[in-house]
DNA sequence: CATAGTGTAATAGATGTATAGTACACTAGT
DNA sequence: ACTAGTGTACTATACATCTATTACACTATG
């Protein structure tokens, strides 16, 4: 997997999972790979899984069975919260670093519909 | 200043200038703030300015002056690539991570547009 | 109870980032 | 010349992040 080298690896996989369950690639209840396993996944050392798991068992997003395995919790309220800040986590950034550009609102969505319009004409997927 | 705990200061300067260029506050040719004093407004070391600084005339948006100061470059070229980078930047990072939870275009600009909405009904700038 | 699969903990070392402090070099004004 | 204002360079220290490695604890299976 590629990260971004400005930011913490942790954090990028916490993001990650995130997404993952949002997703639905991991579903409420599932189990999550193996430690040993994410970090071969991910290329990145067991510890740095290990972080970025104990993170989000501190949100309680994931529920760790001591020698099972850690598991997508089945709240769907703490559920629901991740998603919600995951999604206005990024709006949000774009948002702020726009209004210090002194855009206005009208052409802050001007400009981002335009930015998706070409991304959908040159999708170039490498 | 505030700065992300997630990034480099270093590298939140950098951005902060380019930011206050675009914006007009340091004109095409302008001085910037000498360093010590930069330190001092954005309360961190001078030589984490100085690094942000060196990047920037690495990129050719500032010009020393030995024993004067640092400038910014009066090349209309460098200036606006450097805008659009920004932009397209902020852009993009926002387009990759909703594309990564599977929205549709349509579903993009729809809920960034709402975004921009809630925000200016409750906008409480502190 | 032995074993393989899980998570968890602890240590040591490398690297990047940021601070503190000191010193030097160039420019301009007096 | 002196001085004050610039940038620049260097060392030392502290802390966060990441890796490598080893060890331990719990669960399930045979």
């Amino acid at each position: 997997m590629e990260f971004d080298a400005k930011t913490p690896i942790y954090y990028q996989i916490e993001q990650y999972i995130n997404r993952e369950i949002i997703i639905g690639h991991l579903r409420p209840g599932a189990q999550v790979p193996a430690v040993r396993q994410l970090a071969i996944t991910l290329t990145v050392n067991v510890n740095t899984i290990q972080r970025a798991l104990a993170n989000l068992i501190q949100a309680g997003i994931l529920v760790p069975e001591r020698g099972k395995g850690n598991f997508v919790t089945t709240d769907q309220k703490v559920l629901g919260k991740m998603k919600q800040s995951m999604i206005e986590g990024e709006f949000k950034a774009l948002y702020d670093h726009l209004a210090a550009l002194e855009l206005s609102p009208e052409e802050m969505t001007a400009a981002f519909a335009q930015y998706v319009q070409t991304q959908q004409g040159g999708e170039a997927h490498e």
